[in-house]
DNA sequence: CAGCAAGATGAGAACCGTTGTCAAATCCGT
DNA sequence: ACGGATTTGACAACGGTTCTCATCTTGCTG
């Protein structure tokens, strides 16, 4: 919320919503985040460049990913050991329920939760609310 | 997926709440997590024991919150940059509304959410549910 | 098309939170 | 007090992320 980047201030006006610039990495990232649905790590996509033959410095990943996250285009999110995963932006905002011995993962998602957060937020004078909710359980077949 | 855990802790049921041993540092840590509300970082916590006076060594007061984490007794989230933040816990099970500028945290709770994911939990046939839930904003007096 | 300045890139170093190492200190039951 | 097991802490090592900066590219102008 802190405007503190002096950098947009270009003389034709607001930028609008598209990269910055095109580059050949910056489309190279873009188009290996429409391969995969789920939540990936930096490196991770740098190596899936890596290995499409595309090469795009390690640095430049983590900016452009930087940058795609910041104008809303990825989802970020941190694993549970600090490490940030990164994901196509889905237009449904949705969670994950986890199967705690397999791992099988379904993705769910309801206007429940997403009305209790904003309300129990509201409710204690918190605004620009976001969340993040993991489910576990037992799969039927480990049962 | 991950069978990391060698410590294969014997089913019969819930940890015991006690401390493996109640050296000075750790009781030093657990007290110095009474003296907040908020999530403060483990090296903001050992900074703040090294004020009091008393001498615990860094990673003495990562493996302390790490245990007193694991066993339920501190709470503990990842900030937006990737940092472990620990506060004490209470007892009853509940969520945290924190202030993503000055870290205010209050604790909330409520019957809609937990019906939530146990119905979504069995409508795909898992059991044996537990979630993690945390809720992010502006407090009110950092609007 | 040549020239140019702002912007982007990448190899590697720097950073920083966290975890590992291991000798020395401490604890505890006997 | 004794001896084995546990804990501690200074410091090294690690891994993810960011910084640095010399070298391209890009987009544009004339
Ligand atoms: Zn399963
Ligand atoms: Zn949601
Ligand atoms: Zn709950
Ligand atoms: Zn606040």
């Amino acid at each position: 919320m802190t405007n503190t980047d002096p950098t947009t201030e270009s003389s034709t006006g607001r930028a609008p919503a598209a990269m910055a610039r095109p580059t050949k990495q910056r489309l190279a990232v873009a188009n290996v985040l429409s391969t995969f649905n789920d939540f990936r790590s930096a490196q991770e996509i740098h190596s899936l460049l890596d290995a499409s033959g595309e090469k795009v410095g390690l640095a430049t990943v983590y900016r452009t990913l930087q940058m795609l996250a910041d104008s809303g285009e990825v989802d970020v999110l941190r694993t549970e050991d600090g490490e940030a995963a990164y994901r196509h932006c889905s237009d449904s905002h949705h969670h994950h329920l986890v199967c705690r011995s397999c791992g099988a993962t379904v993705e769910v998602e309801g206007p429940t939760v997403e009305r209790w957060t904003k309300a129990i937020a509201a409710e204690h004078g918190y605004a620009d609310i976001s969340h993040t909710l993991e489910i576990f359980g037992t799969c039927a077949s480990c049962s």
